[in-house]
Parts: C-alpha cells; structure tokens; sequence
DNA sequence: TTTTCGAATTAGAATAATTCCAAATTCCGG
DNA sequence: CCGGAATTTGGAATTATTCTAATTCGAAAA
C-alpha cells in the first residue's frame, strides 16, 4: 500500500474502483485526493473545504463516513493529538507525530533502524499490541 | 511531587494550604483525594461522581475547574487516549499507558533503565521535546 | 437498455464532552 | 469586620462527531 502514498498528482477518477477491498466511490476519491494532495494533516473539516472545490456538493457528513471508511481499511490514518479534531494522514509506513508549538504544523517522525518496542518498554510478558501511538510537542529543529 | 502520589489514603481536610503554589480549596482537596484514592484513570465525570459522595454539592463545571488547575500545577496528569474523554492520573513520573482491549481497562507502563527518545527518533538537530505522549492498544499480559 | 436492490450520500437533528458565562459565595489580607 | 479577588455554581453555549431517515447511485441481472 506504500505505493499509492506516493501517487500524490493522480487524478481521482484515476484511482481503482476497488483499493484495499473498498470501494471507491466519487466522493471516496475526492477525499483520498485531498489527503494525498496536501500532506498537512488536515482536519475533517480542512478535508471537507477542500473537497468542496471541485464537488460543491459534497456533505460534511459525507467526508466523515468516507474518512471513516478509509481509516478502516488502512488506506490514510486518523492522527490524535490531546483533545484537538482527528487528522488525516496519507503516510501508512510506521511513524510518529510531532506537533511544533510555535507554528502549530505536525511533523511525520521515523524511528530509527532497527528499534523494538520491548527494547524500550517494561511489558508484562505475553503482552500484545496492536496499537502504538506516539506524539510529541516541543519546538521543531531546523525546516 | 512523587510524595504526594503516595498519600493514597491522606484525608482531603489533611492537605496542606498550598500544593505546588495552587491553593487548596474545599473542593479541590475532594477532587485530588478521588484521584489519589482510585487509580483507575477515572475520566472528569468519574471523578464528578465519586467526589459527589462526600461533597453532594460540588458541580461538574468546578470538577472540570479543579482538573484544570491540578493539571496545570502538575499535581495531576491529564490521559487521553484516541478520541475517549479524558482520563486523570496522580502518577507524576515518566510513565505511558496501555489500554487493554478487552476490559478497557489502562495500565501504567515504565520506561526501561536509561532510554532515551533521542535513541529511538529520528529527529533533526535542535528539536526540543515539551511533552511526551506514548499510548499502547492491545492485550496486556498477565495480571 | 431497463430494472432492481443494497450501498452510499445527504441535510439536518442529536449527542457528548467540554467550556463559557454571569451571579452567588467564599476566602484572605488589612 | 470589610472589600476585592478568587472560586464555585447551574445552566447555556460550543464543537466535533455520530445518527437518522429519506433520497440517490451504480453495478449486475434480466
């Protein structure tokens, strides 16, 4: 799934009628456009705005259950951060959130090579995780 | 702080006047000693109910008052895992938090001897880190 | 092509956590 | 004890998100 992360200028009607076992509908396509356009993690509402551009018809409620649908089936990932709206974020590969506080924008962090989560951890034995979630907050160096 | 953390059974009336420069009123003794008492990360209305026991008066707006002010003095430490309510800790040392999925119930996890994020990020040069958020999903082993 | 039928979309109402507000109360120094 | 400041209170307001019910769509069958 890595490769449609980087099809960043496709055109929504390009896109298969079938990813990851979805159906991909008019306004699916639009949506997953946005979040491959503009890799700023958008809001719901950011993602809505935008799609509006090119189908002013589109529902707000209708971005959610595209949104919705989408995350489920690990085509984009929801991002939360403390109480703030979800995000939405083209990038599947393993990564964490970093939010700078002078400019609000969030960074995509990678992990070094080669790091385990036992390594880093006091896990119970037999402990099994499905789900990791790392963000942080600071000031972000240089770019 | 950390000794605060250990005066699960301190009565609220024991507390001093004064916690980390936050003056201690009636109702935000109440509230802290619920959190002290109960470390299941209760959320705010939680808390609003079990302090309603000893205190029938208190209001769901001051709970949220005192959270407020306990967080910001770092008496107490706000949880919040994906999209749930937030949830309260007195657990002040560097620790994350494992949800089990099947009781949904969150555990405290430790950080193993001597790591640092530095060790494990891949983050540019001159990044300050403010705050720290590592959340887990999954089955927790053993007890 | 036309029909059919479940899935998707829509607008608006509903919900839930949290915050805001303005009035009443409590607190503390002098 | 007094006055101003801080806190508490109940209810209204806000906001993100979900729900609902009606409509529309679209793929496959006929």
């Amino acid at each position: 799934m890595i490769p449609l992360a980087n099809k960043k200028d496709l055109k929504p009607e390009d896109f298969p009628s079938d990813i990851e076992g979805l159906r991909m509908t008019r306004q699916r396509r639009e949506v997953l456009a946005v979040i491959l356009r503009d890799r700023d993690h958008p809001t719901a509402n950011d993602v809505f705005r935008r799609a509006q551009d090119r189908m002013p018809t589109i529902s707000l409620a209708t971005v959610y259950n595209c949104l919705e649908a989408l995350v489920s089936h690990n085509i984009v990932r929801q991002v939360n951060l403390d109480r703030e709206s979800s995000r939405y974020c083209p990038n599947l590969s393993d990564h964490c959130h970093f939010q700078d506080e002078t400019s609000g924008k969030i960074h995509d962090v990678v992990f070094k090579e080669g790091v385990k989560l036992e390594d880093i951890l006091e896990l119970p034995k037999g402990t099994e995780i499905s789900h990791l979630d790392i963000s942080l907050k600071g000031n972000f160096g240089n770019k």
